[in-house]
RNA sequence: UCAGAUGGCCGGGUGACCGCGGGCUUUGCAAGAAGUUCGAGGAAAGUCCGGGCUCCACGGAAAAACGGUGCCGGUUAACGGCCGGCGGGGGCAACCCCAGGGAUAGCGCCACAGAAAUGACACCGCCUACCGGCCCGGUCUUCUCCGGAAGAUUGGCCGCGGCAAGGUUGAAAUGGUGCGGUAAGAGCGCACCGCGUUCCUGGCAACAGGAACGGCUAGGCAAGCCCCACCGGGAGCAAGACCAAAUAGGGACGGCACGUGAUGUUUUUCGCAUCGUCGUCCGGGUCGGUCGCGUGAGGUGUGGGGUAACUCACAUCCCAGAGGAAUGGUCACCACUUGCGCAAGCAAGUACAGAACCCGGCUUACAGGCCAUCUGACGCU
RNA sequence: UGGGGCGUCGCCAAGUGGUAAGGCACUGGAUUUUGAUUCCAGCAUUCGAAGGUUCGAUCCCUUCCGCCCCAG
């Protein structure tokens, strides 16, 4: 599981999937397949100055950080990017409904890209 | 006990499970794996000052301009920081606050009000001692045609003149109070206070105390311009150093083509130079990588010097370091706060805030707690 | 990292030591049968916040808060 880091990476999964689920933002696209290395799954995070300041999105990040080393594994697809987004509420959110967030926000965008795949 | 003042310290603890970053060791061709160890702060923040370090510029440097600092002494690598002292202000006190040089170097400003806002002159006003004029009132004397006239004296008014005491203001009015003095007044004289100059004493100094003299001529603002003294070359780790891909281009040497053409040499002719391709080597340099980068004006302890800031000696310790960025997530118990409750307990919450080249300060934010010293009031002995 | 600028009524803004102009908007009134236009009147109490200098501060100084811009 890679971290993104790169900007246009971050860019390209806020032009794919978006849902918006409790406390979080989820982005998803497919990683682009001229990519050399074999199909990997890659997450990135983002906390905006909207969250707080830097005590505040240091933790929104690692919370959303111990979320997804938790379900990602078993959840997610390889050869796709997705980013967490940190929002307003994210700090105090229980862990439990913060784990039900990401659970259901992954669901439904897995559900809309393949709709999208039976479609084309 | 209550109310305060100052200085310093801490700023959640323990355990379990799952994880993250750096170093070291072992293993492995490597990717990696295992073990072990370390892993945010008093402000890491704001970026307001000062340095280290690195590069650039330069004749050691100095000056102008610009910017900064501003009582005195000390401390320091340095500072606009800190410590001690002085002066001024506040508080019953402990103690706190102060950009606190120069206003006879010059320029500027001082609204409204007020006579006047800096040449103290004009104005209102006070005075009539001196000089002059007018008026008639009173008194006296003389003359008289009994209407009055002249003179003297006293009084009033005006001018010349004297004065800066007083003049509803204002933030501020050219020393203040008292006595004397005078026509009225005035530092005109005297006493005390304030101011200035000189001298003496104490102190390294700021300054303090005292004496004599000056008579007062010096209004405020320099966080207005300015003057004086002192300080500052510029940029910043994205500094800077090294390694170095593909592609394109540059240079040197050698081989092959050497002829038509093109360009340049102001124009024409002649002449000259350049423009091709292949190979080898060299240098610059982009993406990228490595270093800079954690032994330091370092921490802790003891002892010495100093009122203190600080400093010296000895012992001891190694204590984060990055790649867009690790230092976490969850649970249990304890501690604290708030709410509900008679209670047991239940629920919610736990300050401000996250290193990025480093260090010394300053400023700002901060739930709550601890320690020491001191002051005032009350009570008890 | 370094540098520069701004903050004044709900909005746009002038004023830079002496009690804060103006326009739009808003409120009330007049004109009109009604509305628009026009006219009259009103509308700043913390000039982003705190402290200081000054007799007096939106203005000068210091420190904070928020925003914008420039260079790398």
């Amino acid at each position: 599981m890679d971290r993104l880091k790169k900007r246009a990476d971050f860019l390209r999964a806020a032009r794919g999937i978006r849902r918006v689920e409790g406390a979080i933002t989820l982005e998803t696209c497919a990683t682009p397949p001229d990519e050399t290395a074999p199909q990997k799954l890659r997450i990135g995070f983002t906390a905006s100055k909207k969250i707080g300041n830097a005590v505040a999105r240091n933790r929104a990040k690692r919370r959303l950080r111990a979320a997804a080393h938790e379900l990602l594994p078993l959840l997610g697809r390889q050869g796709h990017d997705y980013v967490l987004v940190a929002r307003g509420t994210t700090v105090a959110r229980p862990f439990a409904a913060l784990l039900s967030d990401i659970t259901s926000a992954l669901r439904s965008a897995h559900r809309k890209l393949d709709a999208k795949a039976g479609e084309g």
